[in-house]
DNA sequence: TAAAGTTGCTTATCGCCGATAAACTCCGGA
DNA sequence: TCCGGAGTTTATCGGCGATAAGCAACTTTA
């Protein structure tokens, strides 16, 4: 059988989604593709190379959402790029795991440019824009993290909660509103803080 | 040698700053205890187990910045809160990889009762303040995973970005600023976004 | 005080992992 | 026809988390 490295990428990404990052072996992508494990070293230095590669075609999938639109306030480019890298994050098991071992891409700089320009463009100094953009970033990575890492909003989690909010009633309402809104609305109310806060930095 | 939990606590925080959570084997840890490796199963069920209890060690420094002071702001809450938080995660190397992978412990629901209560005093519901708590945890992580990923500030990386600057202007203003800003500087900056976009989000 | 149980460790071993070395197969070009 | 490299296999290494079984030293009980 004859593999190369997209055919690797594919199928270690769907084993991925199957098993999660932590039983993803060599072997196990092997064995799918229907080679000996070291065939893999071919391709791949290592592991870690392996992974940064798949963490690459994971975020392909937010490319769009990086490139500032002509006709979007930069408040929606915010929004539209968080939720982006988000979706690219969450569309694969353990995708955030797999993110935060990587280091940025240097061909990614490019775009970074643009990104820079368009906030500067509103108002922003280039570093303001920097700043901004890598704190959103940092706070969606945060966030998909724990939202994958939290159990299918565990059951046993759950009743947990429930009994411990009995005591504290606050709580109780607190924990109620949070589940109702689920992890897309605790998301998108931090995203808007973010965005929020700064736009009172700019009209200062 | 006698050992118990505490003691293996501390060995294996010891060693974690030592050699990093990759390499902070079972093995590793029972022959700095003086002891061989199954021995450490009689006092944690399993690594998983040690390594929670470590998270929870890690934290507890950053306990009296869980609880709001009768005295403070929320905003300035919010501000120790964090700050806190980040500190007891880059206390340690891999402070935050380790606090990733750990459940919620079940015994800081009180503390979340004040923390909310603090917040509704303020005028935010239950339900939104508990999601501004949450957000900015989130981001505290997130920023602290990639802190202490980066490289020492790597003269590699540090090179490439200056090389890739010079064909971007904005992106060599920017970077130059977010460098002079560190890390510590980039976090605040997010931190502020937040709290001033509640702010902004209450005086509604 | 002797027997029985409990605590806390050791020794031995399992199955899995990532990685490397070396030998082999196949194919295109001289 | 031979050669060399691309791509694979087989064999093997050292290290990992975990479990089972045994053993020694206390503590409890009769």
């Amino acid at each position: 059988m004859k593999v190369d490295r997209q055919r690797i990428l594919d199928t270690a990404l769907e084993l991925l989604n199957e098993v999660g990052v932590d039983a993803l072996s060599t072997r196990a992508i092997a064995q799918r593709l229907g080679v000996q494990q070291p065939a893999l070293y071919w391709h791949f230095k290592n592991k870690r190379a392996l992974l940064d590669a798949m963490n690459g075609e994971i975020l392909a999938r937010a490319h769009d959402a990086r490139v500032p639109r002509e006709d979007e306030t930069w408040q929606d480019f915010l929004r539209r790029n968080g939720r982006g890298f988000r979706e690219a994050l969450l569309s694969y098991r353990d995708g955030a795991r797999v993110h935060a071992g990587t280091e940025a891409d240097p061909g990614d700089l490019e775009h970074v440019e643009r990104q820079v320009a368009f906030l500067v463009a509103a108002g922003f100094t280039p570093g303001q824009a920097m700043q901004l953009f890598v704190a959103v970033g940092r706070y969606v990575g945060g966030c998909v993290l724990e939202e994958q890492a939290s159990p299918i909003d565990g059951a046993l989690e759950q009743r947990r909660l429930d009994a411990a909010a009995q005591a504290y009633p606050l709580l109780a309402e607190a924990v109620a509103y949070y589940r109702r809104s689920g992890h897309a609305g605790l998301f998108e109310r931090g995203l808007e803080l973010m965005i929020r806060g700064a736009e009172a930095e700019l009209s200062v």
